[in-house]
RNA sequence: GGUAUCAUGGCCGAGCGGUUAGGCAACGGUCUGCAAAACCGUGUACAGCGGUUCGAAUCCGCUUGAUACCUCCA
């Protein structure tokens, strides 16, 4: 484990080694999905990069326990105090139980990760399931007084809490400013400051999703099933917190202050915060309406997408950038890394293939050197991928005679793509129809060898023909100085 | 209004004071019966205006524009 990792955390706005808590083990909490609605493109930018963290570490040597919650309860509609539950609300809606639903789009939600080879977290803990724990952390956040009940709600009281400790440790927002800028909003009378956030809700008389407590029948507030689940799971402290930025503040701010109160520390210490995926500029979100579902990419359905885009260009496409930089879709955008993607992989059979020489042309060790480096440097994937490119142009190259490399290197370069196009960025070949398939493999065989002949005698209207009809089959043949090579398209 | 971030060639997207990012597209060439693929070559990008510096896309200031958060949202 020679390798120094550098991570950006948001705490400190550097870029900070990272040094776990105990050695060789690391505990990761991400922010998961609301599971009222299918996964849209935004959300896989998250999961997507969080999930190049768990691979990346896991290849370090880091024993990782990765939690990932789903949030099933507890995320109010519209307005803080009016508003219901987002999950009872489409519930009674179309008549499910609330559990049905969670179950329904928590299904759906896998399904979409699957497909874009997310790895499952080690622990994928629902807010529902840790009713109890959230209970007992708001009795001790009462217990140490930085918390009121009022009218069967307990909010958490920032103003104190800032005495001691700082509320916008992480977001940099001052107190002062909170308290002249937040917006009127209707029913606020139940808190002390507008700024005080819900830790206990009671629930009205027609909220299903309900809960039995010291306060009231009600549910959790916000912010607390993340801390609660991240303690149970990780520890009071733990490493790696992250999550989407526009869930910086408040979220994640008032996460700090929950945990802080309770275990007096900052509960996470590195905050990693992903940049959002924007549409014509603008962030892709439920509220906006102008998300696209994975699955509307995946089938090609949505009138904004002039074709389907299959889950690994999609993957391929967020890897492309920082995950610290905003990311805008367009269909350009999405075909430029399709076509990338496709020759990047097509590289990898291109090298199985290679024969070694006598003599190395290129720096394979340097190379090498140079994609650790990128991956060091706060996970830049985006320069992880142009020296693999520069690989693609290596192994091209000595395909065509024109560099060479001896066994030792052919061997690492193998090795080395196979770790980071694989392993580390998630990358999978899409398809692999034709392995396998011996009935395809004789036709083409048989196929192929009518137009050789056809060729050998120069009959180019023959040879075409047979090649302008695999065409209409989406299986192109392309004759090189190796002899003739066909794919499905 | 407050806080934060950002503005890079046709498009996407790296860059953290001096050396080629990379992908896609385009053009020219090599190869090929023709294609395709591949390889080689080509683009005098850095919002504007000042300043610091021997030297700035990169640091500082101002201007303009954009986005995010301040209310659920990845």
């Amino acid at each position: 484990m020679e390798n120094t990792l550098f991570l950006y955390n948001t705490l400190s706005r550097t870029k900070e080694k990272f040094v776990p808590i105990h050695e060789g083990h690391v505990g990761m909490y991400v922010c998961g999905p609301t599971v009222y609605g299918d996964a849209h493109l935004g959300h896989s930018r998250p999961a997507v990069t969080f999930d190049l963290v768990f691979r990346y570490l896991k290849h370090l040597g880091f024993k990782v326990r990765y939690v990932r919650n789903i949030t099933d309860v507890g995320h109010l509609e519209n307005d803080a105090d009016e508003g219901e539950d987002k999950i009872a609300k489409k519930a009674r809606l179309e008549e499910l139980e609330p559990m049905e639903v969670v179950q329904y789009f928590s299904d759906r939600y896998h399904n979409s990760m699957d497909k874009l080879n997310v790895l499952k977290p080690s622990i994928e803990p629902r807010a529902s399931g840790h009713i109890i724990e959230q209970i007992q952390m708001v009795q001790t956040i009462l217990d140490a007084g930085f918390a009121y009940e009022s009218n069967g709600s307990v909010y958490f009281d920032v103003e104190k809490y800032n005495k001691e400790n700082r509320y916008g440790i992480l977001s940099g927002r001052i107190l002062e400013d909170l308290l002249s800028n937040t917006r009127e909003l209707e029913g606020q009378d139940e808190k002390r400051n507008s700024f005080d956030f819900a830790i206990w809700k009671k629930a009205q008389p027609e909220h299903i999703m309900r809960w039995p407590s010291p306060w009231s029948d009600g549910f959790p507030g916000w912010h607390l099933e993340c801390s609660a689940m991240s303690a149970k799971y990780l520890g009071e402290q733990f490493d790696i917190h992250g999550g989407g930025m526009d869930l910086l503040f408040p979220h994640h701010e008032s996460e700090i202050a929950q945990s802080t109160v309770c275990h007096h520390q900052t509960p996470a210490r590195y905050w990693l915060h992903n940049n959002m995926i924007t549409i014509n500029g603008q962030k892709m979100g439920k509220s906006l309406g102008n998300f696209i579902t994975l699955d509307e990419f995946f089938a090609g359905t949505h009138k904004a997408l002039e074709k389907a885009y299959s889950p690994m260009t999609i993957r391929f496409f967020i890897l492309m950038a920082h995950y610290r930089s905003p990311l805008d879709f367009s269909n350009e955008a999405l075909q430029a890394a399709e076509k990338g993607l496709s020759r990047l992989l097509k590289s990898i059979v291109t090298l199985s293939k290679l024969s070694a020489g006598s003599t190395s042309t290129s720096n394979i060790t340097e190379l090498e050197e140079k994609c650790y480096e990128a991956m060091n440097d706060d996970l830049n994937s985006p320069i992880l991928i142009a020296n693999l490119f520069e690989g693609v142009r290596i192994i091209n190259s000595v395909n065509d005679q024109k560099e060479s490399l001896t066994q030792v290197d052919l061997d690492k370069l193998k090795n080395l793509f196979n770790t980071f196009i694989f392993d580390i960025l998630g990358l999978m070949p899409e398809s692999d129809q034709q392995a396998g398939n011996e009935v395809i493999e004789g036709l083409m065989n048989l196929v192929l060898e009518f137009r050789a002949n056809a060729r050998a005698n120069k009959d180019w209207t023959t040879s075409d023909k047979i090649r302008d009809a695999l065409a209409g089959l989406k299986i192109s043949v392309k004759d090189t100085k190796n002899g003739v090579t066909w794919n499905l398209d």
